[in-house]
RNA sequence: GUGGGUAUGGCGCAGUUGGCUAGCGCGCCAGAUUGUGGCUCUGGAGGCCGAGGGUUCGAGUCCCUCUAUCCACC
């Protein structure tokens, strides 16, 4: 059940019940692909920074160790020691990504595993077993995210093949629902919206896609390389065909800035690799622009990433000492990167659904911007 | 002490029968990274080639002396 709380503008605040806890949204999920946030930061650690959600990976559990592994150990949240609720993307974002060899056919995609290359097929159905045996909250459909560009003719195919496979997630989902070992009965699809830049091929995809009643509507194939102006575009021209009272995903997105423009048009989910792959890489997000802690100029810097940050590294740890860790390729460096990023975002969506609350948004967004575009120095 | 080897950017090395602005790996300094292979990519700085002399149109490459260092023998 998703209710939306307060609007702005187009900025909603608002929150969805699950069998596994209430959402407040726009929120930000976390990254934990293989069932482990990467840098070491355990589900323990998530309780003191703010996290909701848990974003764990079809394909990457699938591959390794197994679904029916993790449905044996009681669905993911028992098997990781995580209580609240978990999204699994479905492996379609994974095929594009990093499955070298692919053919991608009517019936769903044949691949090759990144672990040991053996041959792998994935369609709509078995995403939606392999979701079912993981036991997310929140399961995505199966979609394919075309790269871009991407010709016309390519997007209106893949587009509507998407929608044919959507089609089947639901149907098969209904189906698991029902089935009496089936962990999570509650278990929600999110729908996924294509279309690359093309503006038409999106409105027409995602008013197909309203029509099928699903508990939530992502915005898949942005953030690939096409300009911020038109992923902003995308946005404002799509989601007001998406129904206005279910929750809205915009998926692998993205830095502060990209997030602070989509929730005034309408998003409330996202999730992103960034503050962990940047925290592992050396950028530390602040209230003042992104550090790079590898820069010699922290060498002797004594003070804590963030001066304005209450996370539980800058309460304690410098930017010298994390920079040597860093140096040194010691797990703790990173651990303490990614936890301090991934508070960071999650604050800065506490942030985001007070300003909303207030309706001050857009005075938020505007001084939330010109900060963050400061690098400190 | 004798014989032999080696001396090239912070470290480890390439440098052909002497021939254009001396390369490579790592490191260092920066920059990329958007539904995650702790990956990868892209730039940049840094060397009067151990010292001195000689041969030559031209020497990191050849010759002599010295110095340092390694190995074997005594």
């Amino acid at each position: 059940m998703y209710k939306i709380l307060y609007k702005d503008g187009n900025a909603k605040r608002g929150q969805l019940e699950t069998v596994h806890g209430t959402i407040q949204t726009p929120v930000f999920m976390n990254v934990g692909t293989d069932g482990a946030m990467k840098g070491a930061v355990s589900t323990k650690d998530l309780q003191g920074i703010k996290t909701q959600v848990v974003l764990c990976n079809t394909y990457h559990l699938h591959v390794r160790p197994g679904d029916n592994i993790v449905k044996d150990m009681g669905g993911i949240r028992q098997f990781m020691a995580w209580d609240k609720p978990v999204l699994t993307d479905s492996g379609g974002f994974q095929v594009f990504s990093l499955a070298g060899l692919r053919k991608i056919k009517e019936e769903g995609v044949y691949f090759n595993s990144h672990i040991d290359g053996r041959k792998i097929f994935m369609g709509p159905e078995e995403s939606m077993q392999i979701q079912s045996n993981i036991a997310s909250t929140i399961a995505m459909a199966f979609d394919e995210c075309p790269p871009h560009p991407a010709t016309r003719e390519y997007m209106q195919n893949s587009t509507d093949r998407t929608y044919r496979w959507l089609l089947r997630c639901q149907k098969e989902m209904e189906r698991l629902r029902k089935l009496d070992n089936t962990i999570n009965k509650s278990q929600l699809l999110f729908g996924i919206n294509q279309g690359g830049t093309f503006e038409d091929i999106r409105i027409e995809h995602a008013k197909k896609i309203t029509s099928l009643e699903l508990d939530g509507y992502a915005l898949g194939g942005l953030a690939v390389g096409e300009s911020h102006e038109e992923m902003y575009n995308i946005i404002e021209k799509t989601v007001p065909y998406l129904p206005a009272d279910k929750p809205v995903y915009l998926m692998g997105v993205g830095t502060p800035a990209n997030i602070l423009e989509a929730v005034e048009r309408g998003v409330d989910f996202f999730d992103c690799v960034y503050p962990a792959r940047n925290g592992r890489h050396g950028h530390a997000y602040t209230n003042y622009g992104r550090l790079n802690l590898l820069n010699k100029r922290y060498e002797l810097d004594e003070r804590p990433l963030d001066e304005t940050c209450g996370c539980p590294v800058c309460r304690i740890y410098s930017r010298a000492y994390i920079r040597h860790l860093l140096k040194a390729k010691e797990m703790l460096g990173l651990r303490l990167m990614v936890t301090h990023n991934l508070y960071f975002y999650n604050t800065l969506m506490e942030e985001i659904r007070e300003a909303i609350e207030k309706g001050c948004y857009k005075e938020y967004k505007n001084k939330k911007l010109a900060d963050l575009k400061e690098d400190l120095k």
